[in-house]
DNA sequence: CCGTTGCGGTAACATATGTTACAGACAAAT
DNA sequence: ATTTGTCTGTAACATATGTTACCGCAACGG
């Protein structure tokens, strides 16, 4: 697929057709660049001088203290922006490392090009809003998230929501404990044991990465 | 002063003349509303309709969990966009209660109304995309500050930045320890314990309210 | 002048979570 | 077939933080 038909599917662009898309990028300067498993594509504390653009493959945020605790913020997948909320703002720095997860692609429009970019179109712009809207909607989320649960409650949270947007009762957990620890800020046998515990508890049936809820009552209570 | 000469000094219209201001603001409806210390301005899990902006007192954000338990995020002083990036996105709600100081007064713009004003001027778009990305930052940094900290790191951070801020080595305290366990995400007697403990291990003078920085070095080694 | 109130200080104890280390299961690679 | 590495499970123990309750002080209002 071209790299145009591939952003054409961008949320940025949503509801312009793919000609209009390519009209405006072809008024546009950017690159295209491709990485490896585990390569990164920006550190945290980088000054942020444009726009990635995930095209194809998959990625990871996270966020690292110096005693090499890792909190991972989100998993980014096919098609859309890279840390869409921090091009603006004076002197800002990328607040996660980004990493590829397996092979991947990005386009990077530098600063000004992505202004040009939002300055040619208004749905462009509009768009634009809206993601930038929707990320401090996510972060919001995730303070909540982070820090009103415990261990068990995000457990109950995240099964809660799985089960939901797939509308089952089993889980295939999509992580191993370990990732699924960073994005929890916790540590992986802290994880393991509360799973166990739950299990212990009838409330659900763990066997590594298959769980399936068994008392969705008893489990909703844990979250908060 | 007028409604006009305040909302010039607000960041949303910074680079423009009071006269611009005021002439775009002839074009769009808005009201103004007072609220009394205490008074919830907004609440959590509200739709968001519209963009207010702190004309005058002291709000703050804070999230409440439904077991009680409390974390302000900030106060917002003086004028100021309250909750800017919750805006655009579909069906965005606020993630935040929030809750005046004291008595202060809001300028209150339905969205429509605020979209018209960002498409009449591109200086204001522009201030938008920047007050914008600001709070994404801010949710970064708050994330980091929530999730990586112990207590006397978290203490430490907040003592090193206030001091370096005002450039002395005296800190006296904005809040109660009350207040201040919010704004950390931890209880009252923990904080109070740790700020003792600072102070007996002579890292600084706690005294109440009145804090004084006695050996940086050792403070700086709690910040991770 | 005295009660009330809010605040800081403190202590005993409970609990959640981290730390570290190791063992077994399994799959991939050799 | 053997080795290697990755993953889950587990345990003993350490630590940070929460919980609850109480004290005393200072400010304030009646």
């Amino acid at each position: 697929m071209t790299t145009y038909e591939l952003l054409a599917r961008n949320d940025l662009f949503r509801g312009l057709e793919g000609p209009e898309v390519r009209a405006l990028l072809e008024e546009i300067s950017y690159q295209r660049n491709s990485y490896q498993k585990g390569d990164t594509i920006v550190r945290d504390g980088e000054p942020v001088t444009g726009q990635y653009v995930l095209l194809r493959g998959s990625v990871r945020g996270e966020m690292v203290n110096y005693s090499g605790k890792v909190i991972k913020i989100e998993d980014v997948e096919g098609n859309q922006l890279l840390a869409p909320a921090f091009l603006f703002g004076q002197d800002t720095c990328y607040p996660v490392d980004v990493i590829a997860n397996r092979e991947s692609e990005c386009i990077y429009f530098n600063k000004n090009s992505f202004i040009r970019l939002l300055q040619m179109n208004k749905t462009v712009l509009t768009n634009h809003l809206n993601i930038m809207s929707g990320r401090a909607q996510f972060l919001s989320e995730k303070i909540k998230f982070l820090s009103f649960q415990t261990i068990k409650g995000k457990i109950a949270h995240y099964l809660l929501k799985q089960s939901q947007r797939k509308n089952t009762l089993t889980v295939e957990l999509p992580y191993s404990h370990e990732k699924l620890a960073d994005l929890f800020g916790v540590t992986r046998p802290s994880l393991t044991r509360e799973l166990r515990e739950l299990d212990k508890e009838k409330i659900i049936s763990a066997r590594g990465r298959n769980i399936r809820i068994l008392d969705k009552t008893r489990l909703s209570r844990y979250v908060q």
